[in-house]
This record gives C-alpha cells, structure tokens and sequence, in this order.
RNA sequence: GCCGAUGUGGCUCAAUUGGCAGAGCAGCUGAUUUGUAAUCAGCAGGUUAUCGGUUCGAGUCCGAUCAUCGGCUCCA
C-alpha cells in the first residue's frame, strides 16, 4: 500500500495502517498536532484506518479544515459541559461554523454568568482528558439509544437519516454520548483543545424552522493557540469599533427617535451629504455615460397595481398598507387561490372590496412599465433603459432591523431595461459592468461574492411559471455569466418570483451578509402589464425587461463604506473636505478668502474661527476623521498659500492656494482613493 | 414575529440595602489670539425611554409599552 503525501513523499506498507500511526511514523511533533487528515481529499479522523494507496495530507489547527475539527470537537465539549450542569438539558445540533462553532440546546436561556460556569465546567473536562471512541449502531438500536437517553431532537434526526445511512456516535468521557458523522479529534487533553471561548447565546429556532421550537444555542470559539484566540478576540472589540451603527451615530451622521419607530433612521446633515454625493453620481453616471433616462413616480398605488404583479399575494404582509379592509376568511381564501391575469383581470380586481386600499410602493417595477407603456414604443426605442432614485417602504418583522442596513424605509438607484431578445444579453452584461465600475469606484469590489439565486424547484407556488420556464431562463443568466466570466456561487430559492437574480453580497463588520447590488431577469411582468414593441415586421412583441440596481441602496451602501473605511471616508464623499485653521483672528479675512475660492470650486469646507491653540484645532480635526485641514497665519497670508495637513501624509508642507485647490479638485474629479501612509501614528 | 440583554444630560459612565440624581468630555459665556494632537475660569444642561403599580419614599422592586443591541426566522 503507498500513501503519498502531500510533500509528494511515499510511505510505503505491507499491512492496513491508521492516520494517527503514519503520523507517528513521520513525526511524533506532528502527530501531537494533527486534528484529523485528508485522505483523497475527504477530511476523516485520526482512527480511520488506510488500506489501499491513496493522498494523505494531515491537518493541524492552522489548517482551515483542520481547524474547523478542532472546534467541532469543541462543541462536542460544550455539549457534555451542559449535560453535567444541566442533566435536563437536551441536545439538538453543534456544528463548526466560519468563525468557531455552536451548540442548540433546549434549555431555558443562559445568562453571561452561565457561560462563564460551563466554560468552567469545559475546562475541567479537558483537564481530566478522554479518548474519543467512534461507534455504529443498527438505525433501531440508535434510536433506542437516543430515546433511552431521552433526547428526542436527536431521535428525529436519526428518523430522517436515509433508510440505508450509517448511524455514527462518538462517545467521550464518562459516557457522554453524542450522534455525529465527524470527523473528530481523538482526544481531548490540554494539548488538543488549548484555547477556547463561549462568546454569546441566543434564541434559535429547531431546524431554523420559526414555526418550531425556541432553543439556546451557545456561540464559541476555538482556535490552536492561546495567541491566536487572543488576536480572534481583540478583532471582535475592533470590529465594534467599525461598527457602522455606532460609527454612523457618532460622527453625526445619523440618529433614530423612538417616537418616530424602528427602521426609520433620520440623517444628520453630514450623513445627508454624503448621500447627496453619491446619488448625483450615480444619477450623472447613468445618464451620461450608460445610456438612461430618469423617471420619478409616485410613492404610493391601489392596491390593484400590485395584483396585476401578483406582489400584492406574494407580499402584501410585506407592505404598508393604508385603508386596508380586513377580508373575511372566505374572502381572503378565495383571493389567495385567484390566478389574475395580469391587466386583462382589471375589471375584475377593480371589483374588489379592497380595491381602494392604497399601499406604499415595496418596489418600482410597476410604476416604471406604466412609464413604458404610457406612450407605443417601437423596436428602435429599445432598448430603453430607466433609472429613478427609488424610495421603498417595506414593512419589515420588528426583530429585523439593524442601523442603517435593515430599515423600512430606503432609497436605491432603483431601474429597469426593457429591450428586444436579441438585446437582453449584452444589457445584462452592461448591468454587471456598471455594478463592478460603481463597486471599483467605492473600493469596494474586492470584498464582494456574486451569487446567481435559482428558484426552488420544491417550492414551486412561492414563483410564477413553470419549471421549464425556469430552466430556460436559468440557463441564458448561466451562459451570460460564464461569458463574462463572472466567479459566482448558485442558490436555490433565493430569486425573486418572476425570474432569477444575480446578487452581489458583501458582509458586515459581524461577517453577516447582505446583498449590496441585485440584477434581475423578469420573465412574467411584461405580460402581465401587457408591454410590447413594435417590431420590424410590424407585429406587437413582448419584450424583455431587466431590474437592476448599480449601487443598491444608498443607507446599506453608507453603512458598508463607514465599515470599510471605519469612517475615513474617501475625500470626495467625505461631508467636510477641508477645513481652515487660522492661527489667530488676525488671519479670518485670509481664512474667509480661502475659504470662498474652495467653496467656488465646489469643496466642502469650513473655517475653525474658536479662539482655540492650533494644537487643539487640530486634534478636533484629526478626530473628526477630516481629509485636510489648512492652517493659515502670517506666512500664508502674506504670500497666498496655505499650509496642508493631511489624514493621509500628515504634514503636507506649505503650498500656493491654487496648487491645492487643483489637488483636491483632481483628486474629486477621479474619485481617488488616496491611502494612508502606514507610518503616520494612527491615533 | 421569536429568544435574550440593555435604556440615567449630546457622548462615556457613577449613584451603598429602596433614602438629597453626580462626574469627565462636548456645549454656552468670559478671559486668552495662540504655528501643527487637549489654555484657564465660570455657567447651563435631567419628569432617570414612556405609562402604570408596590412603598412613608423608586434611577433602583413589579407589570405593560416603545426603542436599541446580539442571535433565530425573514429579506420581492
């Protein structure tokens, strides 16, 4: 039997072998380390025993999947730690996750103090050390086992395993039990398990499923070396630190009031302007140089327009609802059941008792096809792109909110394209084009995933159409993307219900994700708002329609520049740009004029005019994160220069007026990204 | 919506067992007119998120509501 490993040595043997005694047989060191190995590329444990010729690659903790079997055996830890303190206590799931690891258990909740018990109790554990032992069981004996043990999540699972799976345990300690595919860590000693932390707790739902019961789940985390925990754990203060909804507040940018409710944050003047700039942008860009024309409608319809959509079925608990009549059971059925037609059932709907309930708009598409419609278009119109700065309402569950990324009320460069089949590829690709040119822009692009959501062939009522329909479209979004060649992942059940998307996501400080910038293929809507064009042959065609956004939401978007630049914003989006420090008052007329040749060529700045020490003028101004600040005094007025300081250098030296007014106006204009220089003292 | 935590001047926090709501920073006023990360002094700022209850007495205990945070679920 040859095992190569991964170095490209072989090992060679006249007999089966286990991992744990080939690593011996390499090193004593690295068979200590080793947290399990990857045997033709499948991680299995240390027991699993070779014997025919295969790859090895042991793992240790600095392996990422390495590390992710130390801190599954970690939860496993977690789990007996609970069961010694809380015999009641009965066990759901523990698996690794990106960051550590959790634990569900159905317990009541766990107070910080709690936590700080088991991990006392963890502790202990791995002082006292045990052999992990793996073991199958026959599916009726499993879940005799389970059900002795009195612990029914796992007996479910069990129940859902294939009628032909493997039922695995491993048991550790003084029988401590647990259902477990693994792979595992084969011990647990000091030197397997050398630092840890629980983090937090919380409410999770069995089997994610809301309609479900509430269990604890502990949040931990695992890592090889005491070092490395400790960097992990600074990190998370650090991240607090960037933290948009602390950031955002802080810096004035914006604030919420309890009167006004949740999900309806206010922005303060500096945070207006930096919307203001990117929306002039974004507006400017579209027009100019991608070819659309800019619309604006109204905030609000009957209730009839989201029917012809099906939005209003799909959606309606989503909405702001206003004059909404309550239906009676039977009536509610009835319209759930009802298949519209789209605008051909208007007579109809009109009918309804509800009919005159208005709802503010969850999305534009609607009101934009009317600005399509509302005039015959012919094929040479097309395609014909629109663009609105959209502001949504969605009425969100109260548990959803969060700073400035999950609210109620938002506003998105917001449009749909509407063109010929022939058109809809290369439109689509300028889509993506000009989403990547606003995310490269922002200095953003590196930290995006591209996500093609997929409808859910097991949900087939959540979409319009049929599944045929969906693989055709699917396909064409899976050639354009190819051809672009676009790195994505795919996700069922992500898409909207009238067609497929492509979803730029990006997480947050937290490493949750959100999606930043949608692009969508709609197959439905132009027929049922009955769009069509006039073709070359003088017959009325549907045509296609794409929704997009090309930098989403301008609240998420801010809330991801904050985080990313923890709110050292690039100059040209920064709300203060420059701000002039005089030295004394005896240079206020100098400042003034400074100040009025900025303002001219269109800078944001002010002038620091407080009887202050140019020392503190300047700590304010270094706090408040500003891109330049300008001190000027008796040299600089006599020879009509200013003295610069930066954010990014420091200490820029002294420069004629007009030498920095075309600095930073260049640096405007191209929307630099101008870094800090490392050695500066970043306090 | 569900589980849990939190809520005291603009911000950060204090207030012994239920016993006079207090400090620093920010703000304002005055003095200082300053050359590259904190000048000095004074003043003002509060229905302790809101409403109700217990009590001689509530920031503190109880209940409800609102909001914020960490998760779950959701996210057209």
């Amino acid at each position: 039997m040859k095992i190569t490993l991964k170095d490209g040595s072989v090992k060679e043997y006249s007999e089966a072998k286990r991992i744990i005694d080939v690593a011996f047989d390499i090193s004593e060191g690295l068979a200590r380390a080793c947290c399990a190995a990857k045997v033709n590329g499948e991680v299995k444990d240390l027991r699993t025993e070779l014997n025919e010729d295969c790859e090895l690659q042991l793992l240790t903790a600095s392996d990422e999947e390495g590390l992710r079997v130390l801190r599954h055996t970690t939860s496993h830890v977690l789990a007996q730690a609970v069961k010694n303190l809380y015999p009641e206590a009965k066990l759901a799931i523990g698996p690794a996750i990106d960051e550590g690891f959790y634990y569900d258990f159905d317990v009541p909740s766990f107070t910080r103090e709690d936590l700080d018990k088991i991990e006392a109790e963890m502790k202990k554990i791995i002082k006292a050390g045990a052999e992990l032992k793996y073991f199958e069981l026959p599916r009726k004996e499993a879940i005799a086992l389970m059900e002795e043990r009195n612990e029914p999540y796992k007996v479910e699972l069990i129940q859902d395993l294939p009628e032909d799976a493997t039922i695995s345990f491993y048991e550790q300690g003084d029988g401590f039990v647990d259902l477990c595919a693994g792979p595992h860590i084969m011990k647990i000693s000091k030197s397997s398990i050398k630092a840890f932390k629980l983090i937090s707790s919380s409410g999770a739902y069995w089997r994610g499923d809301e309609h479900n019961a509430m269990l604890t789940r502990v949040y931990g985390t695992a890592f090889g070396s005491k070092d490395e925990l400790n960097a992990y754990l600074e990190e998370l203060a650090d991240r607090k630190n960037r933290d948009h909804n602390k950031l955002g507040r802080e810096m004035d940018l914006f604030t919420t009031v309890d009167v006004i409710g949740q999900g309806l944050p206010l922005f303060m003047p500096k945070g207006t302007k930096i919307i203001q700039k990117m929306q002039r942008w974004i507006e400017d860009l579209e027009d100019y140089e991608w070819g659309y024309v800019r619309t604006r409608t109204p905030y609000m319809a009957k209730s009839t327009l989201y029917k012809i959509s099906d939005h209003w079925y799909h959606y309606k608990d989503g909405m702001f609802v206003m004059n909404d009549i309550p239906l009676s059971d039977e009536e509610a059925k009835r319209q759930g059941a009802r298949i519209v037609n789209g605008i051909e059932d208007l007579a109809s709907l009109e009918q309804d008792e509800d009919a005159n309930s208005y709802a503010l708009r969850p999305m534009t598409c609607p009101f934009q096809y009317f600005v399509y419609k509302a005039r015959q278009k012919s094929y040479r119109d097309l395609p014909y792109r629109m663009g609105e700065t959209s502001t949504l309402f969605r009425n969100e569950d109260s548990g959803e909110m969060h700073g400035l990324t999950r609210v109620r009320q938002f506003t998105i460069s917001e449009g749909h394209l509407v063109c010929t089949p022939e058109q809809v590829d290369e439109e689509f690709k300028n889509c993506v084009r000009l989403a990547k040119h606003c995310l490269t822009t922002l200095g953003l692009e590196e930290d995006v995933t591209y996500r093609m959501s997929k409808w859910d062939p097991e949900n087939p009522d959540k979409y319009l159409g049929t599944a045929e329909d969906w693989d055709r479209v699917e396909g064409a979004m899976r050639e354009i993307l190819d051809e672009i060649g676009l790195e994505y992942t795919e996700e069922a059940g992500e898409a909207a219900f009238y067609g497929p998307k492509l979803d730029i996501q990006a997480k947050n400080v937290y490493g949750k994700e959100d999606t930043m910038i949608t692009i969508q293929l709609d197959m439905f809507l132009s027929e049922r708002y009955d769009m069509y064009y006039i073709d070359k042959d003088g017959e009325k065609k549907r045509p296609y329609i794409i929704h997009r956004t090309s930098m989403g939401c301008y609240e998420r978007t801010l809330a991801w520049l904050i985080e990313k630049y923890a709110g050292k914003l690039p100059t040209w989006l920064c709300p203060e740009q420059v701000r002039i420090l005089p030295i004394s008052e005896k240079y206020f007329d100098y400042a003034d004029e400074v100040f009025k040749e900025l303002r001219k060529n269109g800078v944001d700045v002010t002038v620091d005019k407080r009887a202050e020490k140019i020392g503190f003028k300047i700590r304010e101004a270094r706090m408040d994160k500003l891109p330049y600040m300008l001190v000027v005094g008796q040299n600089e007025a006599e020879e009509h220069t200013v003295s610069v300081r930066s954010r990014f250098e420091g200490d820029e030296g002294v420069k004629p007026l007009q030498d920095f007014i075309n600095q930073i106006c260049e640096e405007i204009r191209t929307k630099e990204i101008r870094k800090e220089n490392p050695e500066l003292k970043n306090k």
